[in-house]
DNA sequence: CTAGAATTTCAGAAATTCCTGAAATTTCAG
DNA sequence: CTGAAATTTCAGGAATTTCTGAAATTCTAG
């Protein structure tokens, strides 16, 4: 590996980091590349600069494009393949929210949906579809709050960041207003 | 393994689903049942219903430990310790969010913060750093929102979610409120 | 103290995941 | 078509993680 300081510390990182991010040191270390990269990478390009064989980049790269990460592109007189990572960073964020919520949450959610149609037998089944329930409701609520925001634009999503908690005494102060005003409640 | 039916298709998903989610089939299939329990369990009771062998329920435990996840308790005459899973599921998946953060969040912010302080010494560092930049005030955007959330009670928290996209609307209203009184934007 | 119950530690076996080189397949210029 | 370049597949070796049984340690009732 030959990589200027700055660029080599970030991919080394990506790479010891995957374990805990459930993806292995060849994809960790090929997306922290491109993602600093100024230009597209080819495989050959990316294996020579991480030193993995030719055949591992093939598979992180098959990975990264299955989580939908990386762009393709083309080089003039050149039939080879180019990576990239998207520009915008928040793009980033949110495919990687979208395609985790795909693979950790929504088997789950599945499995609890099926679990909670059943007709419990036994006194222990029913304390525990209930808690089954608790679980299904809060999932489901967060990501559909998930797919709410996810088609925000950054900036909204920005600005909503920003303010933070705050979020909460605006909320309040709606609900005041609208009291005050003899309203009832509403979304 | 002698679980009834809903139980242990709860306790079985969460064994699987364990190696996508970062932890272990062993410490998966602990918290959920923990989790469905009515009644709090020792680490006996728990490799006798897991098929566990007991050094295995005892790793996991100090795992689940080392998570905040799980909450002790004791039986009058009884020396064993029993755990359980905490009633609050929002409190459980608030616990979980802090947790994964310290771990697969705060390493890397630390790395981004160290390298935005060097000096670039090659072309390719520059865009490197810039593009380090990015994501580190992306990510501190969002652990900071994500602090300010977590401070918040269940309620407001749920109200927020339900709220969704219609946050925009609300902040919108909100802005050209503030346009149309003459102030100038504030936070 | 002490004995035995409860729990933890840990070496290494078992299972799983990662990675490579060789072979197979696909792609495309000529 | 043909052949060489580009890419993918895959068997199996390397590395890592998980899990167990045995031994060590901690705990507490008496």
């Amino acid at each position: 590996m030959n990589l200027p300081p700055l660029t080599q510390r970030f991919v080394l990182h990506f790479g010891e980091m995957g374990s805990r991010w459930g993806i292995n040191r060849t994809v960790g270390q090929i997306y922290a590349l491109l993602y600093v990269s100024p230009k597209a990478l080819n495989a050959d390009e990316l294996a020579e600069a991480l030193a993995f064989s030719r055949s591992n980049v093939s598979m992180g790269l098959k990975e990264l494009q299955s989580w939908n990460l990386v762009r393709l592109h083309h080089q003039p007189n050149d039939r080879r393949e180019y990576f990239r990572a998207p520009d915008d960073v928040w793009a980033i964020f949110r495919t990687l929210a979208e395609e985790r919520r795909k693979r950790e949450i929504d088997p789950t959610l599945s499995m609890l949906r099926d679990a909670l149609m059943e007709q419990p037998s036994v006194a222990d089944d029913i304390h525990a579809q209930a808690r089954m329930r608790e679980m299904h409701d809060l999932i489901e609520l967060m990501t559909g709050w998930l797919q709410d925001v996810q088609r925000m634009d950054s900036d909204s999503l920005m600005s909503l960041m920003k303010m933070g908690s705050k979020v909460k005494k605006l909320l309040d102060a709606k609900d005041r207003l609208a009291d005050s005003l003899g309203l009832g409640a509403k979304g």
